[in-house]
DNA sequence: AATCCCGCCAACCGCCGGTAT
DNA sequence: AATACCGGCGGTTGGCGGGAT
């Protein structure tokens, strides 16, 4: 693949004008593309009149100058979408930015990469694979096996302080959490709805959703199955449920094992790597996903193995080998 | 008041896939 | 089929402004 000659030397020494734009050069951009569009990006700064190259025309135009561009803050709808897209498309910034009007992509890659990898940070989130972070949960617990509470605290250990009393207990709670969630999840016989039957292998222990549905435990909540999303989270449609899914109330499919939040048009999240995953076709083909019936007896099988196959290869989840061991 | 630090964001850079020749 | 070119994309950078020291 040859290089374009717009990007092959260099623009100050051909007496391109690079840098910011003056209020002048927008002008004219403006103006000749409002009366004869782009054409050919490349012909547009001689035709225009002006010193710039076709790429930095076009960036210019489409980034800033376009008469249907959203300025201002993201809206939280606007970020949840963002959070929605991006788990489902990964860094394709341009596909997500289609679903957004008004925004562009790199509108909303400034925004995911200064705010929103933070914020997802402090929630325990993992942005790059929208799972949580499981180094915190260990953390915690390797300070509680520290802090001599494994069991417990201990007789003959020093005094704790009440921080480290807290934050013992809080790893007490979290491990207790989690192997009564694995229980659950394990052992029962009526498992929850799983959204997307198509993936083994895309999100958090292998099942998209119903891994998400179950990890309300994130901020250490009560792990509870067919419970109510927790709708405090300051994004209305992430919070809670990192899978939450659109339901149909009326449909039946779901009934009240449904996360259901009427008001988000959202589709399910899924693994950041789209590939092998149903959802992506739905999603593509402008269908929203439709909460399903219950697993068969295959599916939830498949799900069991693929707990065993992410017991065996996955180091990152030795503490919850030890845990059900 | 001066300096430093940090976050934000517009713009650039380099690569890629698609299309024309 | 090979080459040249274009548009588009994602990653990165550098300047600016505001807050902290």
């Amino acid at each position: 693949m040859v290089r374009s000659p717009c990007c092959s030397g260099d623009h100050e020494a051909e007496g391109l004008k690079k840098g910011p734009w003056s209020a002048e050069e927008d002008a004219k951009l403006s103006e000749y593309i409002e009366k004869e569009g782009h054409g050919r990006w490349s012909d547009l700064p001689k035709k225009a009149g002006l010193n710039r190259c076709g790429k930095s025309c076009r960036l210019r135009w489409i980034n800033y100058l376009r008469p249907d561009i959203k300025r201002g803050n993201f809206s939280d709808e606007e970020e949840a979408m963002i959070i929605n897209f991006h788990s489902l498309y990964g860094n394709k910034w341009s596909k997500i930015a289609t679903h957004l009007q008004g925004r562009t992509d790199n509108e909303i890659k400034n925004h995911w990469n200064t705010r929103m990898k933070k914020k997802l940070l402090r929630m325990g989130i993992d942005p790059n694979t929208h799972k949580p972070r499981t180094d915190h949960l260990n953390q915690a617990m390797n300070l509680s096996q520290l802090l001599g509470t494994g069991g417990g605290p201990h007789l003959g250990s020093p005094p704790l302080s009440s921080l480290e009393n807290a934050i013992a207990n809080a790893a007490e709670l979290a491990k207790l959490q989690l192997q009564s969630l694995l229980v659950q999840i394990i052992g029962t016989s009526n498992p929850p709805p799983i959204m997307d039957h198509g993936s083994t292998n895309n999100s958090l222990l292998g099942i998209p959703n119903y891994d998400n549905h179950h990890l309300g435990f994130l901020g250490f909540a009560p792990p509870m199955q067919h419970q109510a999303v927790n709708h405090s989270s300051p994004w209305p449609s992430y919070g809670g449920g990192l899978g939450v899914v659109r339901g149909d109330d009326n449909g039946g499919l779901c009934g009240d094992a449904c996360m259901i939040q009427p008001e988000n048009p959202l589709p399910q999240l899924v693994s950041a790597s789209p590939e092998g995953s149903t959802v992506k076709n739905q999603f593509e083909s402008e269908s929203l996903p439709i909460c399903s019936n219950w697993p068969t007896q295959s599916q939830a099988l498949t799900f069991v193995e693929d707990w065993e196959k992410l017991l065996e290869e996955d180091t990152s989840a030795s503490f919850l080998r030890e845990i059900l061991q």
